[in-house]
DNA sequence: GTCTATATTGGGATAGAC
DNA sequence: GTCTATCCCAATATAGAC
């Protein structure tokens, strides 16, 4: 049982969906463990969403949604540059530690099927603040504040990996972090804490 | 068909598969399409591996010793940590660029199978030259040369995030990239090109 | 709307001829 | 070793009673 009776079944279907799509993704994933979850029958999955195709386009936006927050990518309005990183690091993990299994599930299916994140983009407002956020970039840069030799299109891909990759890897680096005596929650909290003054101590002048 | 005639059979179904299994992952990968792939028929792969389970297994190793190399974390011997840092980005990046879709299907087996990762930590020789990394940049660090407010073991982690991520994300990025107007394969050669400063900079003293 | 029963098909696996 | 034919189960999907 995925909830409390007070939830409608669609909902409590959702629910279940979203937990069994995003353990076993869409190939991996069985109508009966989701109905199951759902404590529900299996026929009543067909009567609300038709087929496992398009419950799945379903739970992949709802999911997705949630995961992303507002913006494929939020950035501070104001500010300056090391501040917008700073606060980038802060939302970005804390969404990551809330959505642990997403960033895993959500690269595979994209791989699988690219026309999700098409379908996803239409839906998800564009960011502005991207724009605004290398425009500053190079401002700031004649400025002195910022090394000249930083791209801030690379830049930005840096900070998304450096955030995203301990849960991407989260099975890999708990096996071999054995190997040399690291604890993969401790050094999550520890990255989570380290990782802005990394980049920012990469592009200051 | 995955090759010429000269090819004898096993070796034949070994390279279908392959190729079949690290596009469609375990679950989503079929018997039938690694037999046309392979130009042989569908029972010949139970008779010589028994099962999807069992020729998944082998695939999956094979592919994985392939992908790492010799070592899971391959780091010269000699010279500065600034010297095996760029190093390290040159190797790491080679085999990436051979290995395009291997990345998202072995972390994607490996979360849905840790097991997996266990059996193949015992076939690769565990890295002697992290210990030596790590115990060089303790001593660096006294010397002077690299910051006092760095871990090596967080560095690199973050060195492998900063390599991996952008095969990771190639659907993704490809689709966001369009939108701020920058072509994801003169991306890859431009990110290859800096990452190395990148970390160094971040470090140095 | 929700259940039980059943249809249908896809796909892994085996039997047996050659 | 390699094929054709077939088995059989698992999993999606539907019919129909209530």
């Amino acid at each position: 049982m995925v909830n409390e009776e007070e939830l409608n079944v669609e909902q409590r279907i959702i629910e279940a969906a979203a937990d069994v799509f995003e353990e076993k993704g869409f190939a991996g994933a069985r109508m009966q463990q989701i109905a199951d979850h759902a404590g529900i029958n299996k026929s009543l999955l067909h009567y609300y969403f038709r087929s496992k195709e398009l419950l799945f386009e379903k739970i992949f936006m709802i999911v997705a949604k949630r995961a992303f927050g507002k913006s494929v990518l939020t950035l501070e309005k104001e500010g300056t540059v090391f501040e917008k990183i700073e606060k980038f690091f802060e939302i970005h993990q804390d969404l990551l530690w809330k959505n642990r299994n997403f960033p895993i599930f959500f690269i595979n299916e994209v791989n699988q099927n690219p026309e999700l994140i098409r379908k996803l983009l239409e839906k998800i407002e564009p960011s502005e603040q991207l724009k605004n956020f290398i425009v500053q970039f190079e401002e700031e840069k004649k400025a002195g504040l910022v090394r000249k030799d930083v791209d801030p299109v690379h830049l930005l891909i840096n900070m998304i990996s450096l955030s995203i990759f301990p849960y991407l890897g989260k099975p890999i680096l708990k096996e071999v972090m054995v190997t040399v005596d690291v604890n993969y929650e401790e050094f999550l909290v520890k990255h989570r804490a380290s990782i802005a003054q990394f980049v920012i101590n990469s592009i200051k002048n």
